[in-house]
RNA sequence: CAGGGUGUAGCUCAGCUUGGUAGAGCGUCUGGUUUGGGACCAGAAGGUCGCAGGUUCAAGUCCUGUCUCCCUGACCA
């Protein structure tokens, strides 16, 4: 088993101590005697760490906290939220800030471990650096304005400005300018596993999207962007480590191709936890395995021409006070499938230049795809500058392109119909009718309009991978996020080395994400049923749940401390449930948990010489399994499970 | 940030319209009876009604302000 490579040390089942301490529980070491652990510093040190270093941990209820609750709080509205609440994982201290309780920690840092294995394993070291960070770093690069009011800021007694790291960009690059010194230290990849702060406008859904989180964040540095040592190779070990990482952690997900964001960056992938309730959407190729989301996912060729043949005249319609096209579209009896729609976007020079992008009423025009299909970064413009220009903002039609300067593109979906609804380029009022042809004749001959793919895929466009299939919609949870930045933070913060030719060059840099604490949560919307969480053994807080019936019998008592010692000894982590509750509030409280495995001990059980066994995943109410295999068979099925990542 | 909602016991909520002794269920504690899927009986503890002003003889209830938390949107690990 992979698990525990360094459990602390336990005696009597209850861990308190680090292995290194020296700490020993003077009690007997005996399991039938709870409740008289005394913890003084011994003359005979522990056990070595090595001659433990797989042993399962021990922990009864209790001794510990875990304050399950039959009815959660009104707030928590998703399964993950509730389910950590009522099976005593979390609780809350305020908007988007929790508490981590013992069995949410346990798991917190079971995937912190995965984590650190793989990234050790990638060639990456493990640092940590400062949550403060003060306002100057991000004025280098002016994130304080791209992060905005996301930016926790505050002010010291001497009234400098700090800010809580929303991540480490900054941080790390300017801590490179001073100990990155030669071409020969490439590449670099470092990673720290520490809590991040962003204010978000809405933090929601638990541990979802907290305000306080738990991220490990790498960064890697490099020369070139090929070869052994330059950043494409790296992004792939990282690709691989984070296939690897979430493959451990049990998660059913895709890698999907992403949008670089704020962060900025030629390419990016994101790790997606697949499960209805996310709120991301992805598009995937069933046949090729292209997966995007939707911001990124390229749509398949389309065929387009102007030639469409004229349905009827160029009608003018008066459409006084109606917001959206939806209204517009009842009104003159269409929908917006057959209506056309022109945003007005403007490029992000010093002086910018109108983009008119037409797509159909139904799309959205992505803006990152009209960059692509320009040449130009554009933003939508801001309304008072195109009503200056002429645009009737509002009623804007393509016809705009004959009388103001601009560049024109439009989406092959907008050329489908010989008759279009549109704007009428005057206040209030739209057209139907419109045809491509008859009415743009002009710019058709004068070559004036671009078409390209300018808008947001969906489910049913056409892949972009594999011909006459079309891409679905998948739902999901963002968990990783892994982008190539290139030069932005080094040149922005002034990070380079000499090269073996004595020049000065520009570090390139990549950055890799995790969102620890959000993969817990986002583990549980995949992984649940109506009673409770379904662990993936590889990160539930425990491997395996005892319920004690009658835990004040000396035998059952016993019995429960050989049972877990000998589990304990094959490298797996127990739960004992030893209160003095009736049995019904225990295993519902078992379900609510979700170890992978329960087994109940009781004097009936004791008296056939067995031990009752029960795997979460089943739904019957568990079956007896023999005393002296039970220990095997936990084993064998956690072994099973957690080397084929589930 | 915009829109909507909320705040009374650890949790879920009633009480507010029409001002007059602070309520219920669950949970907790004590004693007893129970003991394989959230037991039963008897008793007990627990709330400056988010906060600050105001109106009133009297405010959980009416008025003003303020804060909190939640939901819907754009952003993101």
């Amino acid at each position: 088993m992979r698990s525990s490579p360094s459990t602390p040390t336990a005696c009597c089942g209850t861990i308190r101590c680090d292995k290194n301490h020296g700490l020993r529980c003077s009690c007997d070491g005996s399991v039938g005697s709870p409740g008289v652990h005394s913890w003084t510093m011994s003359s005979t040190p522990t056990k070595s760490s090595l001659s433990q270093a797989s042993r399962g941990t021990i922990q009864r209820w209790s001794q510990t906290l875990i304050p399950t609750v039959r009815q959660a709080p009104s707030d928590a509205e998703m399964p993950s939220h509730i389910f950590m609440i009522r099976a005593g994982f979390i609780r809350q201290v305020g908007a988007g800030i929790y508490n981590y309780l013992p069995l949410a920690w346990r798991s917190l840092r079971k995937v912190s471990e995965i984590v650190r294995e793989e990234m050790d394993a990638a060639g990456a070291s493990e640092l940590l650096m400062p949550a403060f960070q003060p306002m100057e770093l991000y004025a280098e690069t002016k994130r304080d304005v791209d992060y905005g009011d996301l930016l926790f800021t505050l002010e010291d007694r001497h009234g400098r400005k700090v800010a809580l790291g929303p991540t480490h960009e900054e941080v790390i690059t300017s801590l490179m300018c001073g100990a990155l010194t030669s071409y020969k230290q490439f590449p670099l990849n470092l990673y720290q596993i520490q809590t991040k702060f962003r204010d978000e406008f809405r933090p929601r859904a638990g541990l979802l999207r907290g305000r306080e989180f738990i991220m490990k964040d790498a960064y890697s540095f490099h020369l070139d962007l090929e070869g052994e040592a330059g950043l494409n190779a790296t992004y792939d070990k990282m690709h691989q480590a984070y296939t690897n990482i979430f493959t451990r952690c049990g998660l059913d997900f895709s890698a999907v191709e992403a949008e670089a964001g704020p962060i900025g960056g030629s390419a990016s992938h994101e790790f997606m936890v697949n499960c209805a309730a996310g709120e991301d959407t992805i598009l995937v190729c069933p046949e090729s395995g292209y997966a995007a989301n939707v911001e990124k996912a390229e749509i398949g060729k389309r065929a387009w021409s102007f030639d469409v043949a004229p349905e009827g005249e160029l009608v003018k319609h008066h459409t006084p006070n109606m917001p959206g096209i939806h209204m517009v579209a009842e009104h003159l009896g269409t929908t917006p499938s057959l209506m056309l729609k022109s945003i007005v976007l403007q490029t992000l020079e010093e002086s910018p230049r109108w983009v008119v992008a037409v797509v159909r009423g139904d799309h959205e025009v992505n803006e990152s795809k009209v960059r692509d299909a320009i040449g130009f970064a554009v933003q939508l413009a801001p309304e008072k500058e195109a009503r200056a220009a002429g645009f009737v903002i509002g009623y804007v039609s393509p016809k705009t392109v004959d009388t103001i300067e601009m560049t024109m593109v439009v989406d092959p979906d907008a050329l489908g119909s010989g008759s279009w609804a549109t704007g009428a380029d005057e206040m209030d009022h739209h057209v139907t009718g419109f045809n491509w042809s008859r009415e743009m004749s002009n710019a058709i001959g004068n070559d004036k309009i671009k078409i390209a793919d300018i808008r947001n895929a969906e489910a049913g466009d056409p892949s972009p991978r594999a011909d006459g299939v079309f891409l679905e919609a998948r739902k999901g949870i963002e968990v990783g996020h892994i982008f190539k930045l290139g030069t932005k933070y080094s040149e922005a913060i002034g990070l380079s080395v000499l090269n073996k030719d004595q020049k000065k060059q520009a570090i390139i840099m990549g950055c890799y994400g995790i969102g620890v604490s959000r993969t817990l949560a986002a583990c549980i919307e995949m992984s649940h049923d109506d009673n409770g969480i379904i662990w993936p053994a590889a990160i539930a807080p425990f491997h395996v749940h005892i319920v004690v019936i009658k835990p004040k019998e000396p035998e059952v008592q016993a019995a429960v401390g050989a049972l877990s010692d000998e589990l304990a000894e094959h490298g797996i982590d127990v739960l004992i449930d030893d209160r003095a509750e009736r049995p019904g509030p225990k295993f519902k409280d078992a379900d609510l948990i979700g170890l992978p495995i329960r087994l109940t001990i009781s004097p009936k059980t004791l008296e056939e010489n067995g031990v009752e066994f029960k795997l979460r995943t089943d739904d019957a109410k568990g079956s007896m399994h023999p005393r002296d295999t039970v220990v095997q068979r936990c084993v064998e099925i956690l072994s099973a499970v957690m080397d084929s990542g589930g």
